[in-house]
DNA sequence: GCCGATGCGGGGGAAAACCCCCATTGTTTC
DNA sequence: GAAACAATGGGGGTTTTCCCCCGCATCGGC
């Protein structure tokens, strides 16, 4: 046991995709699963409980998704590890997690093989990607200083706030799921709102969609 | 001119695209655009008043979408020949269209040459389509009793009323558009969430979406 | 050290949506 | 012809959102 412990959090909502990735990962017994979680918040509080060095998510993450998550992981833990394991083959959504800060972008239709060679890569700190993107193409895309999409004019908080109205989450639900009150969550979504141009709740969701912040 | 003139209508949100297509079949002197319209109900009335042979239509149509007024049209003047001209390069609109009635489908990706043959076939009264398509395939889409999408579950005004909301607009103004009590509007809102079992308008908007009544 | 951005919270009122109930008129279907 | 469904509209209520106004604490830059 001369190689340290590589301490894993598993994000998923869904509970057969956890076991599966336990089961696959755990047969290396220098890797250990310290923490599953089925939503966003449960896996930022499960990151700041265990401490893993690398954090799988999906993408899809209820409540906060993947692409926040791994923004808030990095900025809390900067020295965390991330791999997105997604069922999304896009490179919109790469770049995008990318620039978060993730360093590891994994299909869940690609073999379990891959999502091995991925943790083992990441353990040694270098990017993995089970799609065919080159390290250069990959520089180009997080140093550009690109204007990006316009999710970016939110501020994190109001982006949080969106994808819970957008999950069919009320005012009031989210203000007891973010412990903080109605009143405020009615000033981020009008402040998001009024950034967007947007006269609806259902322009909101849409934009959401658009902007990969929840599924359709 | 032994030949009958072939009355079309073309039915876009983008003028260009509609001035582009005019350029485009007006070269032939036996075809003869008759009628413009910028969104679905404009093209419904445009059809009434002008009774066209032919109906090219773009998918994403505001107020009434392109397979809505495909069904509408095909309703109420059941020889007439639907184009569906779209963006969308995506196998289940070109089902679903069919199923409601179309017989054509052409990408504006495809050159205008396509466009040109799709509205020749049509005024043969043979089916068109830019992208390989068998007509074995075609036949067995068609005819085939498949459960569907759960949209068929909602009927046509409610499909319609929730177009108008996903497409984040209030009731009232969907009462003024509808000619319509609020109360109306309420109704059949109502009854779409709770066939849908849906408890929110943020989630209806996202079943919108992903039903391709909308786009995002 | 100040300033802007962010996050948080509130008052109060108008508007909209949501929730039951209900009825009438057609059309289609058995 | 009865029954089911679609579309229309209303009464009357509660809940939620929306839209102004306002304040305060914090934190990162300049």
């Amino acid at each position: 046991m001369s190689k340290p412990l590589t301490r894993i959090l598993i994000a998923d909502d869904h509970q057969a995709l956890r076991q599966g990735g336990r089961t696959f990962l755990e047969t290396q017994d220098r890797w250990q699963i310290v923490a599953e979680a089925s939503d966003g918040h449960d896996a930022l509080k499960a990151a700041r409980d265990t401490q893993p060095d690398i954090a799988i998510l999906d993408y899809s993450l209820p409540l906060m998704n993947g692409l926040e998550l791994t923004r808030a992981l990095k900025q809390e833990f900067p020295r965390i590890e991330i791999l997105i394991y997604t069922m999304h083959d896009r490179e919109d959504l790469l770049v995008e997690v990318l620039r978060a800060g993730a360093r590891g972008y994994v299909l869940k239709s690609d073999s379990g093989q891959h999502l091995q060679s991925a943790v083992e890569a990441l353990s040694l700190r270098k990017p993995y990607f089970s799609a065919a993107i080159s390290e250069t193409l990959l520089d180009h895309y997080v140093k550009s200083s690109v204007a990006g999409s316009n999710v970016a004019t939110l501020t994190p908080r109001e982006r949080e706030i969106v994808q819970l109205i957008a999950e069919g989450k009320i005012n009031k639900q989210i203000a007891h799921l973010l412990d903080i009150s109605v009143k405020t969550v009615e000033t981020h979504r009008a402040a998001a709102m009024h950034k967007l141009k947007l006269g609806t709740t259902a322009e909101l969701v849409r934009y959401a969609v658009r902007n990969n912040i929840v599924e359709p």
